[in-house]
DNA sequence: ACCTGAACACCGTTCAAGT
DNA sequence: ACCTGAACACCGTTCAAGT
C-alpha cells in the first residue's frame, strides 16, 4: 500500500516486481546481453566466479529466466568463448608468410589474454562454429598464398594453432595463479630438489625462474613459421644458406 | 530394538555407524586413498561428474571427513594432477636428440591421454611440486646432453612443451566432444559457411574434416624436433643439406 | 513469447560433538 | 587425531502460474 500513487514520479525504478513479464517492454534480455554479463563476471572474479544466478542477479531478472535464451551453463559458457574468438580481428596480410603467420600468432595471444579469466574456456571448449573460425581462415590463406596444397596447408595449420594455443595456456594459467613465482619458489627449495635426483632441474633453475610471455611466444612462433617455411620447401630462411 | 543380539553373525557389515571416530582401526582414509578415488570418479563420469560427496560416498566415508586430509575440492584436483603427471615414466634415452624428443613426446601423450577425463586438469593446473617435474628434467637432460646450454635449453624445453601440450589439449577437447564430427558437420552445411566468406575453410573442409591423432601429433613433434635441432647449430638435418 | 517464484536435488565448507 | 552429523549459503534446472 505504500506510495502507490506515485507511480508519475521520475524515479519510478521502486516498483515492486510482480509475477510474469514486465509490463514495460524493456526486455533487457536476451543472449548477447546474456552472454556479455557472463564474461564480465568472469573477468570480474574468475571462472569460478560465474553463476547462473550471478548472471542473473546482474541483469536484474530471475535466474530461471535465462533459460529462455540459453540451453544449460555449459551452453552459456560456450557462447562465452565463441563471443571472444568471433571478436577476433584478423591482422592484414602482407604477402610474407612468416610475417604474416607471426602476426597473426601475436594478435591472437594478445586478444585472448585481454580476457585472462576467460582464456581457458577458449582453448578448451571445441566451439567450432562459423562466427569462431575468423583464426583459422586468416592461416590456411597465409598458406595457401604461400603455394601449399590444401592437405598440407591442413596438417601446417594444427602444428601452428598446437603451439600457439600451448604458449597461450601456459601463459594463461601461469597468470592465473603466480607468476614467476612458480619457479621461483622451487629455486628457494633447491636442496630438496636436488635430493630427488632432478639436478638438471636444479641447474636449470634460474632461468626457470624468469619468464617473459611475450618473448618466450615470439621465440615459439619464429620456431614455428620457420619450420613451416622450411616444410614448404623454400630455402631455409636463416642467414647462410647459400654459400 | 531390531537384532541387536545379531552383533557375532560372521556378516558384521550391516552395523549402524555411529558417532565419532570407527571403532576399528580400519583407516581408509589418506590422501593418496582419496586422490584415487577421485581419478576414478573422473574416468567414469568426466571432470564435471566429481564432487567431494561423490568422493567420499565412494570411500563408504562422511564428506566432512574428507578435509582431514585434504583443504579444499581445488587442492584435490591439484592432487589428482600432480598423481598423472608423477606417474608418468620417462623413456630411457638413446642420445640421438631428435629420437629421444619425439619419445618423450610419444610417451607424454600416450600418459596423458590414458586418462582422457582427466587431461584438461593436467594441462591447466600450474601443479609444479618436484614429483610432477619427470618430463621437465627428462626433456632438459636430452637438450643439455646435445651441447645446449642451460639458458637456451629453458627456451627450447618451453618451446617443444607448448607444441606437446597444445596437441594434447586438442586432442583431449575434441574426444571430449565430438572426435572428427566437429568439422565433418562443417562440410555438410558448407553452403552456410560460403556465405560468411571462409573460402579457404570451405576448399580444405574435406581435409579438415579427417584427423589422425597420432600422426598429426608426430608431424608437430617431429618439426619441432627438426627446429630445435637446427637452432641448435647442427645442421638441417634434412636430406640433402651438403651438396 | 517470455518472465516469475517456488521447488528439487544437489553442491563446498564449517563446526560442535563425539570417540 | 580423526570421523560424524547437522547446518549454512550456495548451486543448475524444472515447471506451473502468471501476463
Amino acid at each position: 500500500m505504500t506510495t502507490k500513487t506515485r507511480a508519475s514520479s521520475k524515479r519510478a525504478t521502486a516498483r515492486k516486481p510482480r509475477r510474469g513479464r514486465p509490463p514495460k517492454g524493456a526486455s533487457t534480455l536476451s543472449r548477447e546481453a546474456i552472454t556479455r554479463a557472463a564474461l564480465e563476471a568472469i573477468d570480474g572474479g574468475g571462472l569460478e566466479a560465474v553463476s547462473l544466478r550471478v548472471v542473473a542477479r546482474r541483469l536484474g531478472v530471475d535466474p530461471s529466466s535465462l533459460y529462455n535464451h540459453v540451453a544449460s551453463k555449459d551452453d552459456l559458457l560456450d557462447a562465452v568463448a565463441e563471443h571472444i574468438l568471433a571478436t577476433f580481428e584478423v591482422p592484414a596480410p602482407t604477402g610474407a608468410l612468416e610475417d604474416d603467420l607471426r602476426a597473426i600468432g601475436r594478435a591472437f595471444r594478445r586478444h585472448a589474454l585481454e580476457h585472462a579469466n576467460a582464456t581457458v574456456l577458449v582453448l578448451t571448449r571445441p566451439t567450432i562454429s562459423a562466427a569462431s573460425l575468423g583464426p583459422l581462415e586468416a592461416i590456411l590463406a597465409v598458406l595457401v598464398g604461400a603455394g601449399c596444397t590444401y592437405d598440407k596447408a591442413v596438417h601446417l595449420l594444427r602444428v601452428f594453432m598446437a603451439t600457439m594455443l600451448g604458449s597461450v595456456l601456459r601463459d594463461a594459467s601461469l597468470s592465473a595463479a603466480f607468476d614467476g613465482e612458480v619457479f621461483a619458489s622451487l629455486v628457494r627449495r633447491g636442496a630438496a630438489l636436488e635430493a630427488s635426483g632432478l639436478e638438471h632441474i636444479v641447474a636449470a633453475a634460474p632461468h626457470l625462474a624468469s619468464f617473459d610471455g611475450d618473448a618466450e611466444f615470439d621465440f615459439a612462433v619464429r620456431l614455428a613459421t620457420a619450420a613451416i617455411a622450411a616444410e614448404l620447401g623454400d630455402a631455409d630462411p636463416r642467414k647462410g644458406d647459400r654459400p
